[in-house]
DNA sequence: TATGAATGAGCTTTCATTCAT
DNA sequence: AATGAATGAAAGCTCATTCAT
C-alpha cells in the first residue's frame, strides 16, 4: 500500500549517478573547465550550453565549478584570453623580423592557420559568440582583434611599399581576405582529415601569394 | 512645494511609451519580423534575443508576433531560407554558363560578395547559428549549404581540368579559401564603407585569381 | 533578390483557410456552439480546449464566437443546464407517481441510463468539469445535483419503508452505488456498441434488484 | 534621520514570508510533491493547477520542484503508477485463488472501496485526468485499466459458469456496473463520514451480490 | 572542495478576451 | 455577423547563481 513509485523516466538524480561511473574524475580546475567548456561551447554555442551540461561532462555538479571560476561569463572572458595569448605573441614576432614581406606573409599565414587548427573550438567561440562578452572587456577583445588584423595588414603594405605585392588591391580588403580564408577553417577543419595543417596554410599561402590563374594564361 | 519624486525603478513603462512615439508602426507581418528579428540576431545572436525584445523593437506586444510565426524557430528558418533562396538560383546559373573558368569564377565571387553584402544580417546569421536548426530542417540546409559549396569547387576544378588554374593547389581547400574570404565580410563589411560591394569583389577575385606577389617577384 | 520564402510549416491563416473547403458551414449559433464544444470537451477536457479549437470545428473563427456567447465558461454552463433540463423533470415525474418502488426504481434507471447514453459527452462533462465552475453557478448546480441524487434516494427508502427493499443496505450509499453504476456509463459507454442503452439499463436494473447471486445459491 | 523608505512595491515578497510562517515546510521530495500535487489536481483539475500553485502549498518556488521532478505531467504519471501499483497485485492475489465466486466478488469489491477510499484524490485523478497523459505511457495505462477490469469479469464469469451467478446478465455490463458503482466513491467519500469504507463495502457487496429487491416480493 | 537544494529572473508559448473594420 | 489583429496575463520550464552542510 505503501510501495514506492518508480517510473521509467530516469530522474535527474538518477542521471547523474550513473554517469559518475565512467567519468575519468580527473583533478578539477580553472584550466579543465575551460577546456571542456571550449568543446561544449564550440559545439553547441555558449548560451545553448548550462553549466550543468559542463557540470556533467567533468563528473561534477555545476556547483563545483563555482569553486574555480567567477561565473560563466569568466569561462567565456578565459577562452577569449588563451586565443588572444597564443596567436599575437608570434604574429607579433613575424611582423618584426628582417624578412622579406613575401616571407613574412607565407609565415603570417602558416601561423595563423596553425592556431586556428589545433585551437579548433577556442577559434570558433572566438568569432562566433563575441556577442556574449560584455563592459571593458568586450572593448579590449575588440581593440586586440583590431590591433591583430593590423599586424597582418602592415605585412601587406609592406610588401606594396617595397614593390613586391600587387598595388591595385587594397590592403585593408586583401588582409580581411585572407583573415577571412584563414578563420573560415573553424567551419570545415576536422583534425586528421585529408590534409595537415601545415599543408592547408601552404595551399593558402599559394592562393593568397599567386592566385589560381596560370600566369602564362594570358588571353583570359 | 509637491515636487514629484522621481525613483530609479527601471522606467520600462516610460521606455515603452517613448519608443511608440518613434516608431514607424509599420504593419505587422512575417517578413516585417524576419527583417527586424535578422538585425537583432545579428547583433546579439539568436540565443540571447528574446521575443520580447523584437515585439519591443515592432512596436508590438510579443504575443502578437505568435499570429504571424508560429514560433522563434520558425523566423530562424525563414532567414536561412532567405540565404540559400537568393544564394543558389545565380550561382547555379554561372556555374552551367558557357564561360572561361576564370570569368566563371569572377562571376561566382561577385554574386557571393553581393549576397553577403547586401544581406548582412542574414548571413552573419546564417553561418553563426545553424547549431540552433533541429531536425530534418537542420539536414536540408547542410545539404543544400554543401551543395552550394561544391558549385563553387566545380567551377575551380573546371579550371584546372582546362588547364587554365595551378594543379597544386587542391580545388577544395581553394573553394573553403575564397568562400572563407567572402563570408568573412560579416564580420567587418558595413554599407557605405569606403568600398563597394563590387569593388570589394574586384579586389577578391584579383587576390584569388592572381595573388598578391608581382608575377616578376622572381627572387622569392 | 526579394523573392518570397515560404516555408513547409503551415502557418496558421494558412491552416484556417485549407479547413474552410470541407466545413458544411452551418449557420452559427448558441446551439451549435455548445454542441460542438460538448464533443471537444468531453474529449479533450474543458482546460485543454481552446476556443480557437471550437471556431476551427465550426469553420469561424474565434472571434465569431463571441457574438453567441459570453465568454468560455458561458458554454460550460449551458452544457450544465442542458443536463440539468432533460434528466430533473422526468426523474421527478417517476418519483411522485403511483407506482410500486420496484418499478419506480426501474424508470428511474432507464430514465438515467438513457440521458446518460444519448448525452453522453454532456454527460462526461458534467461530472468531470464541475470544478471549473465558479460563484453561485457552481453553488446552484451542486444542490440541483444533490436534489436529483435525493430523489434516487427517496425511491429507494419507500421501498425499505413499503417494506419491498432490504432494509439492511443503507438508503444513500445504495443510491450512489446505482447511480455510479450508471453514471460510469460515460467512462465506456459508445453508441453502436453491443447493447443499446434500453438492454444495458435492464441489466443495470437487475442487478440493483436482485443482485448477481442466485437466490438458491444457499450454502455461499 | 536616514529612515529607510519603504515603497508599495507590490509585496510580493512579503506574502510569501507570511506564507511560510504556517506551513509545515516538509522536507521536499518527489514522494511529497505527488501527495500535494494530488490534493490539488483533485480539488482543482490538473490543468487548472499550476506549479506555482503547488509550489505556494509546499512553501517552495516551483523552481524548486524541478530539481525533483522531471515535468508538471511526470508527477501525473506517478499518480497514476501509484493507483494501479496499490490496486494491481491484490486483485490479482484474489482473483487467482480458490474460493467461490461469491466470496471472490467480495473480496475484490472490498478492495477496490478500500483502495478508492484509501487514496481519494489520486483515484479522482485517475479517471478524470487520462486525457492530459500522452504517447506510450498513455497506452500502458489504458491497456492496465482495462486488465484490471478484465480480472474482476473474470470472477463475473466465473460465477456464471459455475451456475452461481445469473446468466442473464453480461459479465461485461454487470462488471462495468460494480466498478462504476465503486469509483463513483471518489464524487462523494469524505473520510470520517458516516461509514467506514469497510462498511461501504459491504453494502455494496449486498446490493450486487443480492440486490434491493427482498427475495419474497414475488409479485414484481 | 564538492554536493544538494533552492531561488529568482527570464524565456517561449498559449489563450481568453477585445475591438476596429 | 464575422474577421484579423492585438493585448495581457498566465503558464511551464530553464538556468545562472547562491549557500548551508
Amino acid at each position: 500500500m505503501s510501495q514506492k513509485v518508480r517510473l521509467e523516466t530516469t530522474s535527474k538524480s538518477n542521471r547523474k549517478v550513473e554517469n559518475k561511473v565512467d567519468k575519468p574524475r580527473i583533478r578539477l580546475s580553472q584550466q579543465v573547465i575551460v577546456a571542456t567548456a571550449s568543446d561544449l561551447f564550440a559545439r553547441n554555442g555558449f548560451g545553448a550550453t548550462s553549466l550543468d551540461a559542463i557540470g556533467e561532462a567533468l563528473g561534477v555538479t555545476k556547483g563545483a565549478l563555482y569553486y574555480h571560476i567567477k561565473n560563466k561569463e569568466e569561462i567565456l572572458k578565459l577562452i577569449f584570453m588563451t586565443v588572444l595569448t597564443v596567436s599575437e605573441e608570434p604574429l607579433r614576432q613575424i611582423a618584426q623580423a628582417e624578412l622579406p614581406p613575401a616571407e613574412k606573409l607565407r609565415r603570417a599565414i602558416a601561423h595563423h592557420v596553425a592556431v586556428a587548427a589545433d585551437r579548433s573550438p577556442a577559434m570558433t567561440i572566438f568569432y562566433r559568440e563575441d556577442v556574449h562578452l560584455t563592459g571593458p572587456f568586450a572593448r579590449e577583445i575588440a581593440a586586440r582583434k583590431k590591433a591583430y588584423e593590423r599586424l597582418f595588414e602592415k605585412i601587406v603594405e609592406e610588401g606594396i611599399t617595397l614593390g613586391v605585392f600587387h598595388k591595385e588591391i587594397d590592403p585593408k580588403i586583401a588582409t580581411f581576405g585572407i583573415l577571412g580564408m584563414c578563420n573560415w577553417l573553424s567551419q570545415w577543419y576536422r583534425p586528421g582529415g585529408t590534409y595537415t595543417p601545415q599543408q592547408i596554410a601552404a595551399f593558402f599561402n599559394q592562393l593568397a601569394s599567386f592566385g589560381l590563374a596560370l600566369p602564362d594564361a594570358s588571353s583570359l
